[in-house]
DNA sequence: CGTTTTTTGCAAGTCATTCGCATTTTTGAC
DNA sequence: GTCAAAAATGCGAATGACTTGCAAAAAACG
């Protein structure tokens, strides 16, 4: 593990929700060049460190992130006014993805959910009502 | 409607699952400039006569897909294999997502779910087993 | 240590998508 | 229909995220 990698590893590790690879260089501070950034990410991804999606949000455009591995596969909610993400706990896909593929004899290797909306924080602020 | 606008929307109406700009592009035999298409797929969006999503695949990279606007909101299966999409009818999620908002206190807007994997054909062809 | 292998920085290149702007098309009023 | 005003198109240049070639720097290892 060399340095480059670890800084980047401890950034996702002390982040609370997933980062793009602009994320990750602000994080670390700028203390190396973005395709080291990339080149960084890529090996710890391959290396079952960490894990990435690729998201879209209109504001932000389109990037992948990446969080630190975890035990379970998991799912984010990203906030269309503060742009954070909520992480929406363990996948509980699986009874309709065994649904999907009995009922189209399709066989799921992946899978991805994205929801976005207003946060807690977001909505409370925006309408009372 | 323009001559540009009605052959792109055409070619969604044909296709038998999402194109990106450059299934449109050739769909229509380069019969107008690609930022014509990019433009007029926008405006079809905008018209509520066709949907697109955001899907990446790691043989075809990230691109924007665009499907004839339908009455009920739905989501597609992607195979690794022969990267053909199939139609999984219309969402099924209602009440997870309204679980996620009462147990996060989120208010979703929109959503997103991809299934990758192997298409029956696929699936078949590949092993018997 | 000295050598071999891997990683890094930097610059240039990709690829999907967007933009500026001059040139058509389309639209609407007569 | 005719013509001016508004909107759409083509073309080339620009974006933005990400990747790559290559030479210099760092880690591995005997
Ligand atoms: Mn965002
Ligand atoms: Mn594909
Ligand atoms: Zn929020
Ligand atoms: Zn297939």
């Amino acid at each position: 593990m060399t340095k480059a990698r670890s800084r980047v590893l401890a950034a996702l590790d002390n982040a609370a929700e997933p980062l793009s690879a602009a994320g990750v260089m602000e994080a670390i501070g700028q203390s190396c060049d973005q395709a080291t950034v990339y080149r960084a990410l890529a090996y710890l991804e391959g290396a079952g460190l960490a894990e990435s999606f690729v998201f879209h949000c209109d504001e932000h455009g389109t990037e992948r992130y990446y969080v630190k591995a975890a035990a379970a596969h998991r799912h984010w909610f990203h906030c269309r006014t503060c742009h954070r993400f909520v992480d929406l706990g363990s996948c509980v896909l699986d009874s309709i993805l065994a649904g999907y593929e009995k009922e189209y004899g399709i066989r799921v290797k992946g899978h991805a959910l994205y929801l976005t909306g207003d946060c807690a924080d977001c909505a409370a602020k925006a309408g009372g009502a």
